[in-house]
DNA sequence: AGCACGCCGACT
DNA sequence: GTCGGCGTGCTC
């Protein structure tokens, strides 16, 4: 019999290994890696993928595959051969990589059961658990367990009564709808319609409607055509007339959706010019890096569409990644206006269902352009002509839990196996793309017009401790709230952000200046106005507001900082008589509200649009003449080496809504620290100023792109178990780097206790360390024992982006 | 991750 | 004497 290696579906660090089993003889010739099938584990049954076959194993005594769930295989072998190399990139485990390849609803889900084993033996059942046998012969082990019986059961099952059953299921199916279609001739059929008798005039109806439209329908159309119920359907079934059955189909998440179509648009010169070499490397069949960096409205996305043509005309296929498409309909609009159906959707707004069926029409080659966040990247093409990373900056293409991989490195990788460019695009690329591309390792592409010829919008910044000073307690400067009602008066629209990360609302005591923190978590909880309550962000723990400080009981206790909320309050107060529209993740949390809200917006429903990072980046709408930022430095006290670059991203992101078309767009800037260089060279749209200034700093303090970084971070219930492992990791980390790597800590972690754990962090800034992968693997080795004890948890994160 | 096996304290 | 606590080690 055939050896099948399989990584199965435990993600723990001891059984991150493939297992050896028998391939029964029935399905030798058809089981392939790639494969998801179902093994024998223990006592219990696990999904697991087939890795490779062979004709010997090490071990002998092997169990058999017990039932394969492809019939091709899931992961085809370049994704097998990504999956490998994720692992050893990220430090994951082998299986965290594969399932992260695939949609959600290919993952497994188990299910316990007890069942019964013989049903004549139901009555020498212990009595009290006789009734939950009554009816099936099988009881969820959930409701076993609820039921607080559990010991009862154990009981029976040791008198052999009772077995405990191990189940793998789906997490989601096709979905299928039923079809009918008539099964007698013509003739026939004009004939039954003479014979039937006149009492059977809804069978008649149906006949007719099959004799001038003789195709299959889905069930529920014809019901609809027709006007009949489908009891009249199932007389016909039984009498032979017609037949039915499932067929599968597609939940399109767009179904109800008609997108304009769309021709090529004749490029500028300076498209012309920056396309030329992407169209170069699609005919020569050469992977290349390329940095489009193009200011907001020099029509990347035109560019992009016609390097996409280019790549279909020869037959293949293309990847397209976008920060978070449910966030920018507009960007779908416009794949799907130009390739119509031959574009696949991909994004975490979809239901699981919708995912799985998206991807399948990936994998059956049924589309040949997929548009997507992140996870895209994975998509199962197999013959790809160019992967295109747009808003290359965003910091959503890094995933912040295993396998924490960067869809850029990913991009680059699937690239070089197939010979394809990449593009990255922005309009604020990261420090990190913007240096090689100076040092060619990428090659640099320019777009400094915009389309439509429109200047920039002037930006001003407004220095808020000055209107402070001048006595102004609100958070509208003089200028801006002149300018909104200026826009209220033309009647045009207005944008306000608000920057809220960093300090969201919390309370604070005005007389002792007491904190309400997290009692499990050392952060402060934030108010939540709909229920009036304290919530953690990072554990979930939740509390009413109090009503009097808990250290000096004063009552002078309120809630500081300005959400979103609090800023809608006072424009009412402000100006009455503007329409406001609130985009925060209380507004939108639902399913599709996102998009109603925004739509409302475009529709002139509203005069101001206020929102948090969410209305930054994508949005499009030609009577926007202001942007305001109400606090452009929030983001700039966050312990991120990163946070200037940030905020010149942001603040360039926002200010790129403003006079996107006819009308010219005015953009105020409002700041505590206005003199900031990230403020200053943001309003003048200078990213090459930003660059600049921001590398100095950056060489200066040793961080990206002059160094790589791996973050490591232990977390222990107990601070001295804590600080005692991260100190011998920064102890053994030391002895095994080389001097040119810096290691930082160990030192707290910015959050330092979530879930009462606390949180201890080193920092490794190195060049070239070739055994650094190595080395962590070895670290996660040796205390490989207390991590299974769930006592402590190492993550490691290479190249992170978030700090905490 | 689960689960079994195995070795020490509090009960019938 | 047994039931049950959770530390240790294995799963092809």
């Amino acid at each position: 019999m055939k050896i099948a290696s399989i990584i199965v579906d435990v993600p723990a660090m001891q059984t991150d290994k493939p297992y050896d089993y028998l391939v029964p003889d029935k399905w030798s010739d058809m089981i392939v890696p790639g494969m998801r099938v179902v093994v024998p584990f223990g006592p219990r049954k696990v999904q697991g993928f087939v890795m490779s076959l062979s004709n010997e194993a090490e071990v002998n005594k092997l169990k058999e595959i017990h039932s394969v769930l492809d019939l091709t295989p899931a992961l085809n072998e370049e994704l097998l051969h990504i999956g490998k190399w994720l692992t050893e990139k990220t430090l994951c485990f082998t299986i965290s990589a594969l399932q992260a390849m695939l949609p959600s609803a290919m993952r497994a889900k188990y299910e316990k059961e007890i069942r019964l084993l013989d049903s004549s033996k139901r009555h020498d059942l212990n009595p009290a658990i006789q009734a939950s046998f009554e009816k099936h012969d099988e009881v969820h082990w959930e409701d076993a367990e609820k039921s607080d019986l559990l010991h009862i059961y154990q009981k029976d099952i040791k008198k052999g009564l009772l077995e405990v059953v191990y189940k793998v299921k789906n997490r989601s199916n096709k979905k299928t709808m039923k079809q009918v279609q008539l099964s007698l001739s013509r003739e026939e059929t004009e004939n039954v319609v003479q014979e039937l008798p006149a009492t059977a005039k809804k069978q008649k109806q149906v006949l007719e409607f099959f004799l001038t439209n003789n195709q299959p329908i889905f069930l529920k159309e014809l019901l609809q055509e027709v006007g009949v119920t489908d009891s009249t359907i199932r007389t016909m079934v039984k009498k032979g007339y017609i037949s039915e059955q499932n067929v599968e189909v597609y939940r399109d998440p767009y179904a109800d959706k008609h997108f304009e179509q769309t021709t090529p648009m004749p490029l500028t010169s300076e498209q012309q010019k920056a396309i030329s070499p992407v169209l170069a490397s699609i005919e020569d069949v050469l992977h290349k890096v390329f940095l489009m960096y193009g200011v907001t409205g020099s029509g990347k996305t035109e560019v992009y569409m016609q390097a996409i043509d280019a790549v279909l005309n020869k037959g293949k296929e293309a990847i397209v990644l976008v920060p978070e498409i449910s966030l920018t309909p507009q960007m779908v609009n416009r794949f799907k206006g130009r390739f119509g159906s031959q574009v696949a959707v991909m994004h975490s707004g979809l239901g699981i269902g919708e995912k799985y069926d998206e991807w399948r029409k990936i994998y059956r080659k049924e589309v040949s352009v997929v548009v997507g966040a992140r996870s895209a990247i994975f998509a199962p093409f197999e013959n790809i002509g160019i992967i295109i990373i747009d808003e290359e900056h965003e910091s959503s293409y890094k995933q912040e839990d295993n396998p924490r991989y960067h869809a850029r490195d990913v991009a680059i990788f699937r690239g070089q196996l197939h010979n394809a460019p990449v593009i990255l695009g922005s309009a604020t690329p990261t420090l990190e793309s913007f240096a090689r591309a100076s040092k060619n390792v990428y090659e640099l592409l320019t777009l400094k017009e915009r389309v439509n010829h429109r200047p920039l919008p002037t930006v001003d910044i407004v220095d808020m401790r000055e209107e402070l000073r001048n006595g102004n307690r609100s958070m509208f400067s003089g200028a801006l709230f002149d300018k909104l009602t200026a826009r209220l008066e033309r009647n045009e629209q207005s944008v306000l952000f608000l920057n809220k990360r960093g300090h969201s609302s919390f309370v604070m005591c005005r007389d002792c200046g007491y904190v309400a923190n997290c009692p499990h978590c050392d952060i402060s909880l934030t108010y939540h106005r709909p229920h009036h309550r304290l919530k953690c962000h990072y554990c979930g723990y939740e509390t009413f507001m109090p009503t009097a400080c808990n250290e000096c009981g004063s009552e002078h206790i309120r809630f500081f900082g300005t959400g979103t909320q609090k800023v809608e309050e006072e424009l009412a107060k402000v100006l009455p008589e503007a329409r406001v529209i609130r985009m925060d993740v209380d507004t939108t949390s639902r399913k599709g509200s996102h998009e109603k809200l925004l739509k409302e917006f475009g529709e002139g429903r509203a005069d101001i649009l206020l929102g948090t990072q969410m209305i930054a980046k994508g949005l499009d709408f030609p009577n926007v003449t202001l942007v305001g930022v109400l606090t452009a430095d929030t983001m700039l006290n966050l312990p991120d080496f990163r946070s200037s670059e940030k905020t010149f991203q942001l603040l360039t992101q926002v200010s790129g809504r403003a006079g996107r078309h006819e009308l010219s767009g005015e953009v105020v800037i409002q700041s505590y620290t206005p003199e900031h260089y990230s403020i200053e060279f943001a309003s003048h749209h200078n990213y090459d100023g930003f660059y600049q200034n921001e590398m100095r700093i950056r060489k200066a303090h040793s961080y990206p792109p002059f160094y790589y970084l791996a973050l490591v971070t232990i977390t222990h219930p107990e601070l001295t178990k804590t600080v005692d492992v991260a100190e011998k990791i920064a102890i053994y980390l030391r002895k095994s780097l080389s001097n040119q790597s810096i290691i930082l800590g160990p030192v707290t972690s910015p959050i330092a206790r979530i879930n009462n754990r606390y949180r201890y962090q080193c920092m490794i800034k190195y060049k070239n360390e070739p055994n650094l992968n190595k080395l962590l693997k070895g670290i996660l080795d040796r205390y490989q024992r207390e991590i299974a004890q769930n006592s402590l948890t190492l993550s490691i994160d290479l190249n992170p982006y978030i700090m905490m």
